[in-house]
DNA sequence: ACTCAAACTCTACATATATCGCTAATGACG
DNA sequence: CGTCATTAGCGATATATGTAGAGTTTGAGT
């Protein structure tokens, strides 16, 4: 391993919007607004995080016929863990060592 | 009435792709790329046609999901003929009147 | 400090359909 | 010929997800 995962300030930003609701399923395109990541940066980091078990994923039907089927996505409890590890970064706490951070 | 329908270049065009042949069930993408109608002119004019009795339209479901379903379109009998007077205006025919041409 | 490779980001493009608002073409009628 | 209503076209934007390839960031090891 040569680089720690999933510690970027965009998937931080990703963490920290599903936090704010956590057993709330949330669709890609919506976090793509509320984070302001574009696709191309936003879906490969869902599917990472997904593979690595941090999220749980869902197809839904679309509403209307002709619009796109939506990928839903919610934290598991590994998901919760990471996330409020990376957004809260406990300030007052013991020194934290960068290796704590990792994985 | 203060126009005749259906008689537009891109109106033709769109007959004429799908007299091409008559049986088969064709998507709006792709006779987007093969009239090179954008779908600000494509779509809508699909559902004219179709609402006027020209096109039978169905939903498809997508192969993979994520993509949107397809909205499979075929001319009925009366797009057929109306497809035949358009894409051949019968070179050595009878002189045809204005009138002649809407339906 | 330097190199190296994995992890990651970002722009662009692709898949498909649809709506909105403004503009343009058409042809009947005066 | 000019006016006017109807019909249609067209660019822009929206809905949603995804891939490709080039480039950047990060941190471990030297």
């Amino acid at each position: 391993m040569t680089r720690a995962p999933n510690i970027s300030r965009q998937t931080v930003g990703v963490l920290a919007a599903l936090l704010a609701q956590p057993q709330a399923w949330r669709y890609g395109y919506d976090l793509s607004k509320e984070t302001g990541l574009k696709s191309g940066t936003l879906y490969p980091l869902l599917m990472r995080l997904s593979d690595q078990g941090y999220l749980e994923a869902e197809w839904r039907q679309p509403l209307q016929p002709g619009r796109p089927a939506r990928h839903a996505y919610r934290l598991t409890g590994a998901g919760v863990a990471l996330a409020r590890q990376r957004a809260e970064p406990t300030p007052g706490a013991a020194p934290l060592q960068p290796s704590t951070v990792r994985p």
